[in-house]
DNA sequence: ACATAAAATGAATAATGATTCACTTGTTAG
DNA sequence: CTAACAAGTGAATCATTATTCATTTTATGT
């Protein structure tokens, strides 16, 4: 026997990976999915394609767990917001404000996620990511009608209607059909935007005034 | 001079062209735009691929075609339901549900229209599509804030959270990643989904429990 | 140094599907 | 009937990209 993996090896191979996985990333945030060619995140990681397959099954297999992680980052934020202290409308509402502010804070990447037309593999993971948020949302919600803050409804149709109504205020702002100009809201208009949308959620979920 | 363009031939014409049009409706009722080949429509409407292309330009022209006839047609009836006599608030309720019972009752157009993954020329139609929708809410949420029914708010940004609200909601039943016993919703069912749906976004909309 | 085995390479291949175009067929007017 | 032109044809071509694999390079243990 003359050759046995070692921890060297083990690590160099880890590190290239990774390299390929974030390279990958940096390809989707600047272009999107649709952009994000095997060979570019190759090239860019500087391995040859190749090498890449040695790495991932395939490049649905590669974005859709590039997806994964991406996706991952923001549901955990908004599981956090809705993890602090507060009546359950607080913490929604700082949850779904949460949600609107990353997402206008990098647009590509939010449009990719929240948009963008993908592979089926990584189209299935965008349902998983809806039903993620929906999710939360969701058990949020029962909190409310448990401790009154919240009428009772059916908690998971309501959640739905959350993501839905969040999502789709976010495609137009994010669309890379508006030009960067367009794209580019002052703090001002982006407060705005964010507001009107929480006073709507917040309303659909408790029926009250605000 | 030898030949010169007739009427009946213009009319022989105009019903290729239909017939193309057409069975390319019926491709993608069936199986989708993914699934939809210019071929497949050529062969179904019994012609050359070639003579396909003497009557659209390309196959996004085409399918871009069909996209904008197909949503023209749930926008109408939309619209139509906002025509009606009563509050702001009655005859949005009425759209809302109009919206939701149609697209259960044609799961795969709906599917196609609202949520499956297209191309960049057909994506832009479905942007424009939804914005149809949102400007004629718009348009009533207006009137109802000037009538009373509705207090003051962004009418833009309501309407928006509307489609949202109401397409993401359909999005589960509808996604063909359900399998088809799935997708069959009991009218039982139908009418829960449909009413929650309607009870958030009207909540959203009036800020007042129902 | 050398034998062994794994990792990397990237040009060649495969697969998919839209589009073209040289040619055939059909239509019209004189 | 025939010249003149348009419509129809569909196999061949083109374009795009993911994927493979024969070959080369690199790492390891003796």
């Amino acid at each position: 026997m003359a050759y046995r993996e070692t921890e060297k090896m083990r690590n160099r191979k880890a590190e290239a990976r990774n390299r390929i996985f974030n390279c990958g990333v940096r390809c989707v945030m600047e272009g999107g999915f649709r952009s994000a060619q095997v060979t570019h995140v190759a090239q860019a990681a500087g391995v040859a394609t190749g090498t890449l397959y040695r790495y991932f099954d395939s490049k649905e297999e590669l974005f859709a767990e590039i997806f994964r992680s991406a996706t991952q980052r923001e549901v955990d934020k908004v599981a956090e917001a809705l993890a602090t202290e507060g009546t359950a409308v607080t913490r929604l509402e700082a949850a779904l404000r949460q949600f609107a502010e990353r997402a206008l804070r990098g647009p590509t990447m939010a449009w990719s996620l929240i948009a963008e037309p993908v592979d089926p593999k990584v189209e299935a993971e965008r349902l998983l990511y809806r039903q993620a948020y929906a999710r939360h949302f969701e058990q949020a919600i029962r909190e409310g009608i448990e401790e009154g803050s919240v009428p009772p409804q059916e908690a998971r149709q309501s959640s739905t209607c959350l993501v839905g109504a969040i999502a789709e205020s976010l495609v137009g702002p994010l669309s890379p059909a508006q030009t960067d100009a367009e794209r580019t809201m002052s703090p001002q208009q982006q407060q705005e935007l964010v507001e009107s949308i929480v006073c709507f959620c917040i309303q659909g979920l408790t029926g009250t005034r605000r």
